[in-house]
DNA sequence: TTGACGCGTAGGAATTCTCCTACCTATCGT
DNA sequence: ACGATAGGTAGGAGAATTCCTACGCGTCAA
């Protein structure tokens, strides 16, 4: 039905705010799950979870190290978003309504 | 919490498949409520609840036009998703390990 | 004015989400 | 081996999501 393929795990991982939040810490670098956990106001079974919806939608892999499991950011299925994205963009941009982006348009 | 401000509002409205499509079936012009619903296998009402999620998201506009409501397509919330996610995007680009991704990661 | 049409709202059922409190497993230090 | 620590799973409550049918309201055409 659409012209991209899509991965609605992905746009289901980002719409709570919490794994929004996970993934912009593990910019910084992977991070134990005890750590990531003390950055949010609720208890570790929720972090848990969210951190298993983020598994599963590929955007966060795991790596046992001893007693700690550490959580390494995966960031590519973000690509697809911004692929997804991308035939906005233009749209956004109308107020400036610049040459540019006609030309931008015409060569899609 | 986090350093660039996001209406969650933006990202739940983008979880859902229906409403996704709605946002890139706009992307070809305004179009009735009604004519949107032909593209989808749902009832009429339950697409009219997605229109008001994405109004509410603000990111289409409803005009009306005798009997008919045309939704427009209103882009400038998607701009604020692009804005989350870059930061990520020299991540996925980091398999490619050039040294632009490097420079570009300096300059920020 | 009357009937058909376009489309939203009301209300409800089924499902999913998001949080919680237990609880279990595995590892580390002593 | 034993207690403490890290962190996942189980199960459940409450809220939100997503669909439905029924209905109401405004508009158009005759």
């Amino acid at each position: 039905m659409s012209g991209v393929p899509v991965n609605d795990d992905v746009f289901a991982a980002l719409a709570n705010p919490a794994r929004r939040e996970v993934l912009r810490l593990l910019l910084e670098g992977p991070m134990a799950a005890g750590e990531l956990a003390e950055h949010f106001d609720m208890r570790r079974p929720s972090l848990s979870e969210h951190l298993r919806v983020l598994r599963e939608a590929g955007l966060v892999t795991e790596q046992r190290a001893g007693r700690n499991r550490l959580y390494s950011l995966e960031a590519a299925p973000l690509e697809e978003v911004t692929t997804w994205l991308h035939p906005f963009e233009r749209f956004w941009r109308t107020k400036l309504t610049n040459l540019r982006d006609l030309l931008d348009e015409e060569d899609l």
